[in-house]
DNA sequence: ATTTATTTGGCACAATTGTGCTAATATTTA
DNA sequence: TAAATATTAGCACAATTGTGCCAAATAAAT
């Protein structure tokens, strides 16, 4: 127990390294003067490099999934879904550092066969949280019934990783209103009636959306 | 002007380098062997290693400028439209690397303050490329007239970057004709009466469309 | 209390890094 | 042809890298 969560605090300080410099130097050094430790105290919770890497990402991809299980919810399946969906766009300084470590390890992973499965799991996990949520909401007709699921899923998703994206590299073009608008724009196409929802049958909706989605997680 | 040549060939060394093995094994060293060269040789061309990288990096702007001054435009302006965007999704070897080594170097400019002027130097270009010809098309009453401009090519610059990135992490799961069809589904509700479309107004179209693109770029 | 196991700490080594320095060769210029 | 310049080549050095090895300290267990 105790063990673990050393292990967590070191590919915590793994993370604000290559948050603060850079993935280049995210080095044993550099890790363990940030977390605090003696280089090969570290090496005793981690003998590889690569295995600190692999379970800095798999933390970070856990951290995620903790989030998402903590969002607070309107209400409004609507503002739901886009609640939803900015939990994977660098509104704050969690998220900023989340996407920008991914950023990272994404690109790491282009070349590292450790790496590489997490990139995927990774993928797919998204993948299916946004794909349950547009076919939950489909289900209890909030959506067009003619949607083509797969095909709005990637672009949502596209979307999505595309605005994060582009707000880690020009944070200040990427204010969260400014954010918000287009998720808002892109989104309203895809529902039906929007004025005419029913405060308490969201809830359930809502409600219905989370357990859903905490399926899928765990 | 062969100094130049050379500087480029070297600078194309670096791309298939990073292409190959990724930005951790973007070394002097394994620059030199890659482009059959000795170390020193190379350093004739860039003292600092950080002169190479923002020239690779300029090189790679340039190369994927001059690939969009020779799109083979069909003469209608949905298709036209399609073609441009294409060019910044990896649907061949020559995109995939571009994507891919531009990938590893937005990451690296983001504590590289060399690199950092070009990051923004190539969302701006992209964004007015793209915005270009949304205003361009909005102009010849092609585009629904109410369309927010600025909205819409933020939306859309960040769907095409987030399929780029997609189709770099999980090359199998984006065929070319996925990434049509996303796009094409995208773009379909921004136009106005598909079908009527004049294909002799469409050529004139798509080289003023070509024109103004070029004034950009250069 | 003594023996285990767990954790922390220090040091060293081989490999690799970017880069500086100088000589040799080829090319151009006068 | 002679001189000057441009280019190629080789070597070395200090710094940094990941990691192996072993001792000290702490905690747990018998």
């Amino acid at each position: 127990m105790d063990h673990e969560k050393q292990k967590q605090k070191i590919a915590e300080a793994a993370w604000r390294v290559i948050r603060n410099e850079g993935l280049e130097q995210c080095t044993v050094r550099n890790i363990a003067k940030e977390a605090g430790l003696p280089v090969s105290s570290m090496r005793y919770y981690f003998s590889n490099q690569s295995q600190l890497f692999v379970f800095a990402t798999k933390h970070l991809i856990d951290r995620i999934a903790q989030r998402l299980e903590t969002i607070p919810y309107t209400g409004v399946p609507f503002n739901d879904l886009k609640l939803l969906l900015e939990q994977f766009i660098p509104l704050d300084e969690d998220r900023q550092l989340e996407v920008e470590v991914w950023h990272s390890f994404s690109a790491k992973a282009l070349h590292d066969p450790e790496l590489q499965p997490l990139n995927e799991e990774m993928y797919e996990d998204l993948h299916q949280i946004i794909r349950g949520a547009l076919r939950l909401l489909t289900q209890v007709n909030l959506l067009k019934p003619d949607l083509d699921l797969d095909l709005e899923t990637e672009r949502l998703y596209a979307l999505v990783d595309g605005l994060a994206i582009h707000s880690i590299l020009l944070p200040d073009k990427f204010p969260p209103a400014k954010v918000d608008a287009i998720l808002t724009h892109h989104l309203e196409p895809l529902f039906l009636h929007r004025d005419s929802q029913d405060n308490f049958v969201m809830e359930e909706i809502s409600k219905a959306l989370k357990a859903y989605r905490l399926g899928l997680l765990n």
